[in-house]
RNA sequence: GGCGAGGUAGCUCAGUUGGUUAGAGCAUACGGUUCAUACCCGUAGUGUCGCGAGUUCGAAUCUCGCCCUCGCUACCA
């Protein structure tokens, strides 16, 4: 039956969690994903691209709550924004999922049923110890004075129903199946990372918590819901109508899985293509993980720094350069294409964007086709020449960039498309130097018939070469290359262009140019103040931005983290907790570790007492000895290294960096804190 | 501490299986040109290719040791 039915090609993002509006990071994955998708329609195959929103999470309700809105109002908000962005972007994704749509809901709820049916998933009864933190269950033996032994977080007990995936009995096929399939997952060395994962062995994993009003219930059993990341990825199966559909097939499996690097070796490199395998159901093709962009060199997080919103900054290279709006934001596209490694982090800055933009687009593409519409007006009223014979050199190198760009294109590697189409860009620039054709105007307006050969056979060259770079960089900047096809005079619509028009001579004789236009004005003022930084990158409430980041953003070990709203103690709670000014007499790095250090503190008159302090990478032991401190005196004792921990320092908890808490002034050891 | 990835020009990075004077772009300096968006073109560069040793006729490239950076992981009560 499917069998005739002709096969699409299907590329998507991951569905992105609606905590926060996107930033440039979601934006490049979201990007990549669409010129992947213009590309393939280039080449005049069906073509679809899907993108969408993971709404299930458990804390939506609370964010939700805090924005004093029903959760469905919240996602519906948060869900249009992300609409909105990739509409802005020009992303002509062919469909848009949401977690909480009946058809993923369904489609989840089947694919769990039919998992039970085979037996790979199954219920189990915990009478136990469970961590909100770490959202995990453990066994008796796995944990001690209330305390998980493997992770370190508190437990509590729990008896409590839950459903189990068999994951574990995937660990073998999937390491066979990399094996037998080497490029599956890229690039090469995050393969490495998740057969390194496969071969520690994959453990069953819990995918169910416990129903709180919100999530895909599990069928037959309304008291639970299902795990979140569960439920995400089959979001990829459900938009294809699977099961039900007939059709399915047509697009199933997905070729590209196009996916940040956090949940490429947990999600989908290993429980998504187990759950797959579970239901003999074909997987992707293609799983590609890309690296993230960094901001001042390290974790922009920690250092106060954050990715700026992507249409933000599109206007902001709109506003400095003067370029029309739409072609700003393709000079965006082009701009996160060409900067990201697709390999490793690369480092993001709004300034080297500027530079990039002056270089690329306005000095090399804008100009080229400039001073090439200029020449034609110029020497031929606009209208192009006939030619005999075309220059075999730029022939020749023009199929020569567009081997390479498919080369490339089909190894994810945006950035060498991209330097690839620009070899051909700089190339004219030089070769309209060598020709000189305002000289053999002038030897031709003399009568000099070569000079009129070598003037028309260079112009068109100019002409052809624009038309091609055009074409090759339409599924990045598809605006500009329709402008760069208006200036030239085609009256073809960009969308009826296909692959085969990058062979020479599109371009016929005949064809009027129009007058010219810089798509890309350049920029005068390359310096970017750090207010407008910070207005590029907070536009929202800077407490919800969390960035180096990725791409799709959730921590993928713990996508919903159980708070409580209503947390309040009573006094006397709080009068439980002793704690004391305590002085460091003594301090010293705990052996093979690297965050502990031993400190020895005095903490009365004539007590001093151990205390282990995870606070290594930011205090050295040299600057602790002498300092006063604030520790809580009367925590239960606690073993690490061998070591007894008698106590635990405050520290204010920056971005996950510690900052000691100290008396004001000088107190008496032992002073009570209060 | 364990596992993984890296350390190449001022900056961002290329350097396939070891082979002649180690590359690109940007930034810098000087020169040229004028069709063009103060643009384009040319020239000049500087590099102990992280450090040390080894294998080899020959090593940025292979081996071993060390140093440093980043990621994951354990220790952070």
């Amino acid at each position: 039956m499917s069998e005739t039915l002709p096969k699409t090609y299907y590329i998507t993002t991951p569905i992105y969690y609606v905590n926060g509006l996107p930033h440039v990071g979601s934006a490049l994955t979201t990007i990549v994903c669409d010129v992947l998708a213009r590309y393939h329609r280039l080449k005049g195959e069906q073509t679809f691209l899907l993108t969408g929103t993971d709404e299930n999470a458990t804390k939506v309700t609370q964010a939700a709550e805090k924005a004093g809105v029903p959760p469905m109002e919240f996602v519906d908000g948060l869900a249009g924004a992300f609409k909105e962005c990739w509409g802005a972007l020009h992303i002509a994704n062919n469909d848009f999922v949401r977690t909480t749509e009946p058809r993923h809901t369904l489609a989840v709820q089947e694919f769990f049923s039919r998992l039970r049916e085979k037996g790979y998933v199954y219920a189990d009864t915990y009478e136990g110890w469970y961590s909100v933190s770490d959202e995990t269950f453990f066994r008796d033996t796995e944990v001690k004075d209330g305390i998980a032994i493997e992770s370190g977080k508190p437990v509590v007990r729990v008896k409590e129903e839950n459903y189990f995936f068999k994951l574990s009995a995937f660990t073998e096929p999937l390491l066979a199946y990399i094996e037998a399939n080497p490029n599956w997952l890229l690039p090469e060395f995050r393969k490495n990372e998740v057969v390194a994962f496969l071969k520690e062995g994959l453990r069953d994993m819990c995918i169910t918590r416990a129903n709180k009003g919100w999530g895909i219930p599990v069928p037959g059993d309304e008291s639970k819901v299902i795990y979140v990341w569960f439920d995400a990825v089959i979001n990829y199966l459900a938009v294809t109508g699977w099961p039900h559909n007939p059709e399915w097939e047509s697009l199933w499996p997905a070729d590209v899985h196009l996916v940040g690097k956090e949940i490429f070796v947990r999600f989908h490199a290993t429980l998504w293509p187990a759950m797959l395998m579970a239901l003999d159901l074909p997987l992707p093709k293609q799983v590609y993980a890309h690296g993230w962009w960094t901001v001042g060199g390290q974790k922009g997080g920690k250092s106060g720094a954050s990715l700026p919103h992507p249409t933000r900054l599109a206007q902001f290279l709109s506003e400095r350069s003067g370029a029309e709006p739409e072609l700003a934001v393709d000079a965006l596209r082009y701009l996160l294409c060409r900067e990201m490694n697709f390999g490793p982090d690369t480092e993001f800055t709004v300034e080297n964007c500027l530079r990039r933009f002056n270089n690329d687009l306005a000095n090399d593409l804008g100009n080229l086709l400039n001073r090439t519409i200029n020449m034609m007006n110029k020497y031929y009223d606009g209208v192009v020449p006939e030619v005999e014979t075309p220059d075999t050199e730029i022939v020749a190198l023009a199929e020569s960039v567009c081997a390479d760009y498919e080369r490339s294109l089909s190894v994810f590697r945006f950035n060498d498309v991209l330097e690839a189409t620009w070899r051909l860009v700089g190339r004219m620039n030089k070769y309209i130097d060598e020709k000189a054709p305002w000289g053999l105007a002038k030897a031709a307006n003399n009568g000099d018939t070569e000079s009129a050969k070598a003037l028309a056979q260079t112009l068109t060259a100019c002409l052809e070469v624009t038309r091609i770079v055009a074409l090759l960089t339409s599924p990045f900047m598809p605006t500009a290359s329709a402008a760069i096809y208006q200036q030239l005079g085609i009256t073809e619509p960009l969308e009826t262009v296909t692959w085969s028009d990058t062979t020479w001579g599109g371009l016929k004789a005949g064809t009027k140019v129009t007058a010219p236009k810089p798509l890309f004005p350049r920029i005068q003022e390359l310096t970017v103040a750090d207010t407008i930084l910070y207005e590029l990158g907070s536009a929202n409430p800077p407490k919800t931005e969390e960035t180096p980041k990725p791409v799709s953003e959730t921590p993928p070990a713990t996508p919903e983290t159980e708070v409580k709203t209503d947390n309040f103690i009573s006094i006397d709670d709080f009068l439980k907790v002793e704690l004391k000014v305590g002085e460091i007499l003594a301090a010293e790095p705990v052996p093979n570790t690297t965050k502990l250090l031993r400190l020895t503190v005095q903490s009365g008159e004539d007590e001093t007492r151990t205390i282990l302090s995870g606070i290594a990478e930011y205090y050295t032991p040299d600057e602790l000895v002498g300092r006063q401190i604030v520790l809580i005196a009367n925590l239960q004792p606690r073993k690490m290294r061998g070591i007894e921990s008698q106590g635990m320092l405050l520290a204010a908890d920056v971005d996950g960096k510690a900052v000691l808490l100290t008396p004001d002034s000088l107190v008496p050891v032992g002073s009570k804190v209060r």
